[in-house]
DNA sequence: AACGTTACTGGAAACGTTTCCAGTAATTCT
DNA sequence: AGAATTACTGGAAACGTTTCCAGTAACGTT
């Protein structure tokens, strides 16, 4: 079933046909209520291949996430999807694992699909110029900073929050209500990652308290699932019993703190206080409940598609958009004994 | 960057271009390393538009999902996914909301990528004859059985647990410790879903153990999200104090329910009994640990998958297959005071 | 030496659209 | 009435691939 078809069914050309599938002004009622009637009844949709293959340009969107899985990339994905269908283009979505460059992932999806723009979600952000050049179209990277410098910054635009500045404010609300031994939860999936900007700030926060940082304190989880974040937890209560918070870079890694604080025999927040930054729907039905800086992940997918809509149509350059958490107060923080 | 271009670099014909792009046999060594190599300098891309629009099939399947952030489906999907990649295909992710109808859905997917097969994972599941004629490819639904006898079973392919019986086992869990109040936690999003299969299965345990159902005991959210759950669970607990237990169709809803529960001042489970169907990952890091009923996710994808494509490469017909949960002894049932 | 094979290569058609250009009929203007 | 405009329609080229077919050169065989 072809547009050929259609057009013989209804009998009128091939042109014809294409400018009522497309709204094109120039064509009569009659003509077009005939044609749409067809189309309607011999189910024809159009084939797309042949349809970007013709067009100058498409009407992608690609968005490269490095695991689906993660819960706090749902809203974000949700409110990236709805953003670029309200402005009338369509997300094309490319999950890639950890081996893959998520960079060459991007490239290789703009040029095969014809892209306008690109998201990156949760990849490592070790970029160089060279492979920045290999992708020739505006994108946008979601969900962490680039405060390495290794990076060409105007090159591309960025939405995230501040992960160091907010590491550090969710250390002192520790720090403030007393804490001295508070370990850090990280994981390690990428070495120049999120978690190594939360780790800067959690060292801000403790240096700044006068409190000498200590790598007993610090424990680095190789993976990315709960279970590797509840044996991290695990090996610092074991080593460390005078220590009185875990501040864990993830929400979803906080929840399995908190279970392993509980298995150990102590109490949250009581013996041993927990917070994170995330804000997922699901750490606030923990018992007790999580306190955690919520990221605003409907902003942060909105923002991104707008940033990138706006390079991808000529209105503005590239920037980079910091935006900021809000704390939820939990059950999950308390002062030492 | 076309082939075209490729090919006047290398000094050959587009055709051998191709050839080696594809990996065709009649093309000699000397010629294929070049061509790889000003294909490598020039970080060519085939162009998929043209590369779909002239082969005879696609080597896409196609997977059209209703809520991508449904925690349960994270690894069913990886599952699907990674055998889809693993069979040499290539998997085209739809997402579909509450409003569309994903039959409708994943037969224009069909048409406009050529898919050869498709993977519906958590629809409603009230398909007419003529609707799956619409879709003219193999087509394996995901998650959900078909026990309404409205469908036209040999038109296409299923794998999932047997939601009823599943439901009827948790809620023998229960009964079998002696619990006669037990309420059950729905969700609506659509009318013939897994929700109703479940009810039934709770309705014949009920029945079985000689207890007569209580609507009040019935409790069913509008939305699927935790919050809807929390609040069903809330009305429960109201409207019932002698309730001692609750089966969740799911277990998110479980962990909000298992949160209202705790914050109406009882406790999980020496007051009120938790259980579920689902095993997702967090479910077994909160406290208590939740009892559920895992089903086996990655098997439930790899399986779609193994049935659809011996379906697309014609080695097998339909079929329809149950597959079996294992119960996870959580801490959240216990027997009634 | 002539021939059939084999190994490789190039030309060209085809896939299903969109869009430019040209053409026709109807309508309005002078 | 004739010219100019308008409203609509059809033909054909183009997009970037793959693949069929034909062709050439080198080689072994009789």
């Amino acid at each position: 079933m072809t547009i050929r078809d259609i057009a013989q069914l209804s009998g009128v050309s091939v042109s014809t046909v294409s400018r009522v599938l497309n709204n094109h002004p120039d064509v009569s009622e009659a003509v077009r209520r005939r044609v749409l009637e067809v189309v309607q009844e011999s189910h024809y949709v159009p084939n797309n291949s042949a349809r970007d293959l013709v067009r100058p340009q498409s009407d992608n969107i690609g968005l490269v996430v490095r695991g689906i899985g993660n819960p706090f990339f749902s809203p974000v994905i949700h409110a990236i999807e709805a953003a670029v269908e309200q402005a009338g283009y369509t997300l094309v979505l490319h999950q890639i694992h950890s081996g893959e460059d998520e960079m060459m992932a991007g490239a290789s999806l703009a040029r095969s699909k014809k892209l306008r723009g690109l998201v990156l979600l949760g990849g490592c952000c070790d970029y160089r110029s060279e492979t920045i050049a290999a992708l020739d179209i505006p994108f946008v990277c979601c969900t962490y900073t680039n405060s390495f410098g290794t990076l060409a910054q105007d090159a591309y635009s960025s939405v995230s929050i501040d992960d160091q500045m907010e590491a550090y404010r969710a250390v002192r609300e520790l720090t403030a209500r007393g804490h001295r031994n508070i370990a850090v939860l990280l994981d390690s999936t990428c070495d120049h990652s999120i978690s190594q900007l939360r780790y800067k700030g959690y060292c801000r926060a403790l240096e700044e308290a006068g409190i000498p940082l200590d790598p007993r304190l610090v424990e680095e989880t190789g993976t990315f699932d709960l279970s590797a974040a509840y044996e991290g937890a695990r090996r610092l209560l074991n080593r460390c019993d005078d220590m009185t918070a875990i501040f864990a870079i993830a929400d979803s890694m906080a929840i399995a703190a908190m279970k392993a604080v509980h298995d150990s025999g102590r109490r949250v927040p009581e013996d041993c206080s927990v917070i994170a930054i995330d804000g997922i729907e699901i750490s606030s039905y923990t018992v007790p409940t999580l306190t955690t800086l919520i990221q605003p992940a409907d902003q942060l997918g909105g923002e991104a598609v707008r940033i990138l809509l706006d390079m991808v149509e000529g209105r503005a350059g590239n920037r980079h958009v910091l935006l900021h958490t809000t704390l939820r107060n939990g059950e999950s923080v308390h002062a030492p004994k």
